[in-house]
DNA sequence: ACCTGAACACCGTTCAAGT
DNA sequence: ACCTGAACACCGTTCAAGT
C-alpha cells in the first residue's frame, strides 16, 4: 500500500476541489436527471442527489420545496426524449399519432420507475406542453373536435402511463414472472362454478401486455372518441 | 397524578396483557386493513402494523413475504366494498356496468393512498376475481365478444384506478389545487405561438376530473370497444 | 442573506440468538 | 421449530447555527 500523497482534501483552510460547481436550480435538475437515467428513478432521493453533488441534503432545499416537485421537473426533463417527428412527417395522421404515443410509452418502458411517478406527478416544463400541442395537432388534423380532443388527450396518457408503470414493476420484481404468478394463479386457479366467465377467458385476460394491446387500447380509444360526443354543452358560460 | 396502580406489562415472568392473540396470517391482514381504514394506506407500514400487533416488525415476515404482498392483500380485502348487485338488477346491461366500475372507482377515490397501490399492484383474493366475473358478465351480456371483454376489463380497471391515484394525489397535496397550480399555470401560460392547440383549448384541458369526465372515457371505450375488433387472430395455437 | 451540520422522526428487511 | 431483539442500511425534512 502506498502512502497517500495527497490529503482527500486540500491543504487546510481553504479547499479547492475540482471545481465543486456552485449550485443552481438548473444543476440540480441536471444531476438529478442523469442520477435517474444511470441508476433509476427508485434511486432518486435527496440524499443520493445531495451527495453526487457534494453537499448535504438540506443544501438542496434551496432549490427545490420537495422531493414531488424534483421528480415533477424529472419527469418534465425525461420528456426532452419523446420523438415528435412524426407530426410533421407524411403518412396517415392515425399513424403518426400512434407513433408519439409508442415513443412516450417506449420511454416509460425504459424507466419503470418513472413511469410510477408519472402516474401521480405532472411533469413539470415545456416538454410536456410540446407533447400535449402535439397529440392535440395531430388530432386536430384528423378531424376530432376540439373538446373530446383534450380529454382524449388526457386518456392517452393517462393509459400509456399506468400501463408502464404496471407493467414496469411487474417486469422488475422478483423473477420477472414471480409478482404476475400470483394474478396468473388465481386467475388459472379460478372455481369454473363460481367464476365461469373467468375460466372461460383466462388465456385472453392474461395475455398481452404486448404491443398488441397497446395498440387496440389505441385504436379503441381513437374509434371510441370518434362516435361518443362529450356530455351535455353545460350550461356554464366561457367564464 | 394518582399513582400507576399495575405495572403495564403483568407481574413477573409471565405475563397476561389483555389477551395478545396469537398471530395469523389472517389477522395480520384483517389488522392491516383496519389501520389503512383508520389512517390511509400511507400510513401502513410494517412497523407500524407491528405496533399494532404488539410485536416487533421482524415477526411479520412470518406471515407475509414483503411490503407489496401485504398490500395486496389489503387490497384484495377492500374491494369486497365493491357494490356488484348491479349485476343481477333491472336495467340495461350497460348502466349496470357504469355502475359497478363507479362503485370500484368511488372506492378508491375515498382511499387515494389505496389507488396508487392499485396501480402498481394487483389485488390477490377472490373479490378480485369477483369483480372481473361481474364485468365480464355484463359484457358478454351486452354482446361483447369474449376475446375484447377480456381485454376492455383491463383497460377499465387501469383506467379507474389511474384516474383515482392521479386525482386523489393533486387533492391531498398542500391546498388541494397547489400542485395542480403548477400544471394550470403552466398551460394557461402557454404561448400561443408556440402552442397554440394548448392555448386554444386551455379551459377543456384543465376541466373535467369530474364524473362527466368519468362517464365520458367509460362511454368511449364501450363504443371502441364495440368498434374495434382484436389484432390479427394470431398464428399461436391455444398452446 | 445565504447555506448547511446535525438532529428528528421515521422506513424495510435480515439474521443471530433465544425459547 | 418457531419467533424476535437488535442491528443494518437507509429515508425526507427542519432549523438553529454558522459564514
Amino acid at each position: 500500500m502506498p502512502a497517500v500523497t495527497e490529503p482527500r482534501t486540500a491543504p487546510a483552510g481553504r479547499r479547492e476541489r475540482p471545481a465543486k460547481p456552485a449550485l443552481t436550480r438548473e444543476g440540480v435538475v441536471a444531476t438529478a436527471t442523469a442520477l435517474v437515467r444511470e441508476e433509476g428513478a427508485a434511486r432518486l432521493t435527496m440524499r443520493r442527489l445531495a451527495q453526487r453533488l457534494d453537499t448535504g441534503p438540506a443544501s438542496l432545499y434551496v432549490y427545490v420545496r420537495d422531493t414531488a416537485e424534483l421528480q415533477a421537473a424529472v419527469l418534465g426533463e425525461f420528456l426532452a426524449g419523446v420523438d415528435l417527428a412524426p407530426v410533421g412527417a407524411a403518412g396517415p395522421w392515425d399513424e403518426r399519432l400512434r407513433r408519439v404515443l409508442a415513443s412516450y410509452a417506449g420511454l416509460l418502458h425504459d424507466y419503470p420507475g418513472l413511469a410510477r411517478v408519472a402516474v401521480v406527478t405532472r411533469p413539470s416544463g415545456e416538454h410536456y406542453l410540446a407533447l400535449i400541442e402535439a397529440l392535440l395537432a395531430l388530432l386536430a388534423e384528423g378531424g376530432v373536435p376540439d373538446d373530446r380532443a383534450a380529454w382524449l388527450v388526457d386518456l392517452f396518457l393517462l393509459v400509456a402511463t399506468a400501463s408502464a408503470a404496471e407493467h414496469g414493476t411487474r417486469a422488475e420484481e422478483h423473477t420477472e414472472a414471480a409478482a404476475d404468478d400470483a394474478v396468473a394463479r388465481a386467475v388459472r386457479g379460478a372455481s369454473a362454478d363460481r367464476f365461469p366467465h373467468v375460466a372461460r377467458l383466462v388465456e385472453d385476460l392474461l395475455s398481452g401486455e404486448g404491443p398488441d394491446r397497446a395498440r387496440w387500447f389505441v385504436d379503441l380509444m381513437l374509434a371510441g372518441a370518434a362516435a361518443v360526443p362529450r356530455p351535455s354543452p353545460s350550461l356554464v358560460g366561457e367564464g
